[in-house]
DNA sequence: GCCTGAAAACGGGCCGTTTCGTTTGATCGC
DNA sequence: GCGATCAAACGAAACGGCCCGTTTTCAGGC
């Protein structure tokens, strides 16, 4: 250990370490991962990182906020562009289930919807970034228009709002283990909503 | 949890059950609404309801358990029976985004989407709900189907769970506002996929 | 000698439980 | 019948514990 044995003459001082927002960050996501959003507290945090509340405290004003931070920092999940619409999304869904099952991702998204109904920082984030039309379904259907595959007049935010709405339910009730018959069946629905002609 | 309508199962003792029972889950509704989910506590439930803690936890195992049956006594919301698939789903999607708003019903399903993030029997709890065919959207299309609206072929199931789908989303992003028009271009939109030829 | 920033301590709230003394109501002896 | 009895449920209080968000203390760098 670095710290001397001598507890008279602690030598262990205060180490400038302008990086240890890094190690924070990763602490939560640990202490998310392993302990699940009811063991997400602060305390847990600064003991996995070996910090003080008051770091924390210093660049975060709440739990929400360092829940966001995390929820940022993750990996995006990975869109696939195979040319052909409904593949495009089976394959996102694919992507997306088996993402949020085995990174933290689906953990960490889990936490920030349950903290938004109770916070309104994180909810007011997580509504903008639900409405947001950067969303990966938006960015498969734009590529669909763009290839004339589906047509122009296609509402793409309320379709994408609807894969999403499909998405989050199943993290939401710990259904991400459907098979590709069932998210294929699914797609497929919605697709057959594309193809018909407007009413 | 169990409706236990039997007098005949009787043991020694007093049994003064169901006062303090009403007055312990009106509470817990009470402070659901004018608290919120963060100010959801046994402590504040039982001040709310003059009991003791222990009472609570006599007769409710947990956080959850409390919530559940909360949720569970809420007044159901209306479910129109027009005579048209699309009537029907329009407005019962209007009714329960009214309901939600208006009433403590948004506040508890909200409350208890949580509280499944993090615990066990509500998250068990919520995936049944979710997978029960018994469904509201799932009437009215059975009824569809009994007039021969649609086809019996349709997928009950798949349609419902979009429908259900949406309407979480809008109540976990604070959207509960949405126009008549918005619900029914969604409406529109799922039928569209119901009109089609299947695939 | 300031200033930064980590550690420790503080006051407060809720948790889930235990221990009181009291109240209720079904059972049973009279 | 009817009152005594006794188990069960009750409200209240207090507990040890955890975590909150804040404040205070103190060691080193500039």
């Amino acid at each position: 250990m670095a710290a001397d044995a001598d507890p008279a003459r602690k030598s262990i001082g205060a180490r400038r370490n302008p990086d240890s927002a890094d190690a924070i960050l990763e602490a939560a996501e640990a202490v998310l991962v392993e302990a699940g959003y009811a063991g997400f507290s602060i305390e847990a945090v600064a003991r996995r990182a070996r910090a003080g509340k008051p770091t924390i405290y210093r660049w975060w004003p709440s739990k929400a906020a360092l829940l966001l931070e995390v929820y940022q920092r993750q990996k995006r999940v990975d869109v696939p562009d195979t040319g052909r619409l409904e593949e495009d999304l089976v394959g996102f869904l694919k992507n997306l289930f088996a993402h949020w099952r085995e990174t933290s991702s689906g953990s960490v998204f889990r936490s920030l919807i349950a903290e938004a109904q109770s916070d309104d920082t994180a909810s007011a984030s997580l509504a903008g970034y639900a409405l947001g039309r950067r969303s990966h379904t938006g960015q498969i259907l734009e590529r669909a228009k763009a290839r004339g595959e589906i047509g122009v007049d296609i509402d793409s935010a309320l379709v994408a709002d609807l894969i999403a709405s499909f998405a989050w339910k199943h993290l939401l009730t710990n259904r991400l283990d459907e098979d590709e018959a069932t998210i294929r069946k699914t797609v497929n629905y919605v697709m057959r909503g594309i193809a018909a002609p407007g009413k």
